[in-house]
DNA sequence: CCCTATATATAAGT
DNA sequence: ACTTATATATAGGG
């Protein structure tokens, strides 16, 4: 993708082919005789898909393919004009969104699905934490919930019910629900100016990412959000 | 991925060897004289990123990718021990999730967090429906929502909120809010070969997916969540 | 972040 | 669905 990279074959538009800052070494010396091996880097390794264990490279994997991630989606719902949203939780939970979530989410609630298989049928041999019909947390349907994980899943349903319910009232919606009204608790005199200030203070109340990037803040950082804060 | 790809490099249990079914007719034939494009296709092709008109050439590439996307959430998930969720609806809305959205939903409302900035700097040349500064919609922070937009802004997040409440409603909590009440909303008699049941029958009902396949139903489908659906 | 070499994803076409 | 040939994503290493 990028721009011009080149490519033999269908370079439509070579522009300014970038300068290819350093070229590597060489992928053949001109006289070194049988080189064995010249090529400077391994290239891609194949890897297992199970947890990494090393700290530090399971970060920067992390980091990576999120991003990868993240780009697919883009590409996804351009190509096909659909609407994409992503939440990630890391091993830590800090949050990484992809799209208009919120946006997403009042969507899917509106459709009040219940998802009983969800897409994907996983051909690769990740091998931890499968069931005994070989599925991942994420491919399980409701048929294959065991006794015992079937109470964690009623909790997880009565938990997000809760929740809701929390929320409506910290949104301050559970003495009037009207639209209308709730309209109204937006100032309308908030322009677009106020919101880039507040932005800014934001970015720079952000606590670090795990890989030293990505912005999530907390309503309370928002003076006029607060209202949406925990008490 | 696969399995035993036989990859000349780290193929560590080559198994059984796929057949490799149909070997394509010979990449270099064995005597015809210079030919000149012995090749039987011309391969991944480039495209543009921008919206995919051809219906039937949309589809396609939405079910591709869209597996695609899903195959590298599992394995994210599986490399950093991530937890994801992915929602997404096609043009006309049919919704494919990735994971336990519930419950990923649950714990995203729980955090509170107003998504400011959304990952990914796309890098790639998508033009349309970009704004002044070359964003699309999934970049747009709150700083560049323009006067008009800021309107449906706080519509969407009003409308986040008044839906809440009408998702608290049907799910029966607008009278007590308990968790420990809420988790007996759901009777324990609920075994396992129940659900299957259910599910089986719920398969039979699943309208049709775009592309073919893709499960999903409404509440009103599962007898025992339809206290769930709306009234 | 940058780079390379290689593993994967996927556009076309059957 | 399945194949092939090629575009992309990325593991490992500065």
């Amino acid at each position: 993708m990028e721009d011009g990279e080149a490519t033999p074959t269908t370079c439509l538009f070579p522009k300014e082919q970038k300068p290819t800052r350093k070229p590597n070494l060489a992928v053949k010396q001109q006289k070194g005789r049988r080189v064995p091996n010249p090529k400077t880097t391994k290239g891609r390794q194949k890897i297992e898909i199970k947890e990494i264990q090393e700290e530090n490279r399971r970060q920067v994997t992390f980091s990576k393919r999120r991003s990868g991630l993240f780009k697919k989606a883009a590409e996804l719902s351009v190509l096909c004009g659909a609407q994409i949203g992503i939440i990630t939780f890391s091993r830590c939970d800090r949050v990484y969104a992809f799209g208009n979530v919120d946006t997403l989410i009042d969507k899917y609630l509106r459709k009040a699905p219940v998802t009983l298989r969800s897409q994907y049928g996983g051909d690769d041999e990740a091998t931890g934490g499968r069931d005994e019909n070989g599925r991942m947390w994420w491919e399980r349907e409701v048929e294959s919930v065991r006794e015992e994980e079937m109470e964690e899943y009623m909790k997880g349903l009565s938990g997000l019910r809760e929740n809701l319910w929390t929320r409506i009232c910290e949104l301050g919606g559970d003495n009037d629900p009207t639209v209308q009204e709730n309209a109204q608790a937006f100032p309308n005199l908030m322009a677009p100016v106020d919101w880039k200030m507040i932005d800014e203070n934001l970015t720079i109340k952000n606590d670090q990412d795990e890989a030293g990037n990505g912005g999530y803040m907390d309503f309370e950082a928002i003076p006029f959000l607060s209202q949406f804060s925990k008490p």
